[in-house]
DNA sequence: TGGATGATCGCA
DNA sequence: GCGATCATCCAG
């Protein structure tokens, strides 16, 4: 079962609408017959061609061709050898696109979060963090957010006090340093750094 | 502030 | 093949 908060065609959208409109969406994870969630609080577009610090700029490659797939999709990578991180392919078959989840807020599953992290805060505030802490890796490329099977991964409507989504730059860039394509709930106490 | 750590990509 | 790069995290 999949809740969309705006139905069916959540994704599908411009990458940055759907980046800002995630922000207060709820993230669910189903593995071992156990599930985790959270409130997302944090995002970055991550456009094609025209955004140099996509993985999509110079056309699909074998890691990054679920970007160019169709959408609703996670693309899940390594970086820096250590860490994974979590994204959603966003626009229609053929257009590259896909938002970064960089930071949420613990819902259900705080204790097995904790374990895995072991320690009792700052538990998914940072992109890969929240793949550890939702045991999330390269296995999970390419499936689809509509909550079936198990591994299972799926978003869900809105959820607690009306987010404050700020705009601002991403993080951590090398190239396209200045576009203004991170969001965030302004309220959180979750957030990246 | 810099080191760990490995897949990926572009070029030879 | 090989080396530069990388959307990170944490110890010190």
């Amino acid at each position: 079962m999949v809740l969309m908060p705006d139905g069916l065609d959540f994704f599908g959208r411009p990458t940055l609408a759907v980046a800002a409109d995630l922000i207060g969406t709820v993230l669910h994870v189903r593995q071992d017959g156990r599930e985790m969630s959270g409130r997302i609080v944090e995002t970055e577009a991550y456009l094609g061609a025209e955004d140099p610090a996509s993985h999509a700029a110079a056309g699909p490659t074998s890691r990054c061709a679920v970007m160019f797939g169709p959408p609703a999709v996670a693309y899940v990578y390594l970086i820096y050898g250590v860490h994974h991180g979590l994204n959603f392919v966003t626009e229609p078959f053929g257009n590259a696109g896909a938002v970064l989840i960089r930071a949420v807020e613990p819902l259900c599953g705080r204790d097995l979060m904790a374990k895995r992290m072991g320690r009792e805060r700052d538990l998914t505030n940072g992109p890969g963090k929240l793949c550890r802490a939702f045991g999330i890796d390269r296995r999970w490329n390419g499936l689809a957010l509509n909550g079936s099977g198990e591994p299972a991964l799926w978003v869900s409507a809105r959820t607690g006090d009306a987010p404050r989504v700020e705009t601002t730059a991403r993080i951590g860039l090398r190239k396209a340093v200045a576009v203004p394509y991170r969001f965030c709930d302004g309220n959180s106490t979750h957030l990246s750094r």
